[in-house]
DNA sequence: CTTGACCTTGTACCTGAGTACAGGGTTTAT
DNA sequence: ATAAACCCTGTACTCAGGTACAAGGTCAAG
């Protein structure tokens, strides 16, 4: 057993990361010592280095939370992960999608413009930005 | 010249938004009226479309700025312009990159475990988060 | 000239994912 | 037996990007 701060140090996160962890029940309610000092499982290095694996590939800590849960849900499927990864999948490529367009934007914006000493007022980067307010 | 409700209204963002953006140097400080209420030239909704586009391709408010703000700098030339777009580019490229890899990681889970009925315990996806040394 | 719709300022609140103490209790080493 | 090193709880703070009032001022219509 171990009490939180030698499970922060073994997992590699701050102690209070861990209470708050425990606040929103990614972690389950720990054991107490005579002392009233907290027991972790040792099982909760590796759950705590699931957590942050999954938020390494874009998961929330609610849906980190809800596969944890699943986990311990008899009547779980692969499906139901599956469809969790699908969304996330879903999500980073529309991200992917909209810097793409931002990036066609200002290489568009870039080769219009020759840039060197060139006053500002000319430029067509800035042009394009067309705003003339003051200050 | 527009007062801040009509601002709002015509660039589509809360009232309030408005009055965060001035606090934050989005907008530069308005005109007032005889009554003391701000007008806003009425190229300012160009300026927050601007700032919502930017937005929606991940870049803060702070970097928005840097972009808007060059056109208030006198002295700057083409070439400052350009080499701030290049940096925004570099930006946006590292950022494709890591959405890339993290659409990668995701993809390579997936298509490790079939998904469907298989019950939780057997899933490749889950396991992946559970036991991997790294991340 | 009053009503209601709008505007002003300041300040407080929200989410997400933590981080930082304060003020107290416990355990361990000397 | 006492100091250091750890732990407890609760609360408040961080950052970003807003949102929500409250208390009061202004403007236009009827």
């Amino acid at each position: 057993m171990l009490t939180r701060g030698e499970l922060a140090k073994l997992s590699g996160v701050n102690r209070e990361t861990i209470r708050y962890y425990e606040r929103n029940g990614l972690l389950s309610v720990p054991a107490r010592s005579e002392g009233g000092y907290c027991l972790f499982p040792s099982t909760a290095v590796k759950r705590i280095h699931f957590i942050k694996r999954a938020q390494a590939v874009g998961f929330s800590l609610d849906e980190i939370k809800t596969m944890l849960g699943l986990q311990d849900t008899d009547d779980a499927t692969c499906g139901d992960v599956r469809a969790l990864a699908q969304e996330r999948l879903a999500d980073i490529e529309r991200k992917i999608e909209m810097l793409t367009a931002m990036k066609q934007t200002l290489l568009d914006l870039m080769s219009d413009c020759p840039g060197g000493d060139r006053p500002i007022n000319e430029c067509t980067i800035l042009e394009s930005f067309s705003n003339h307010e003051s200050v």
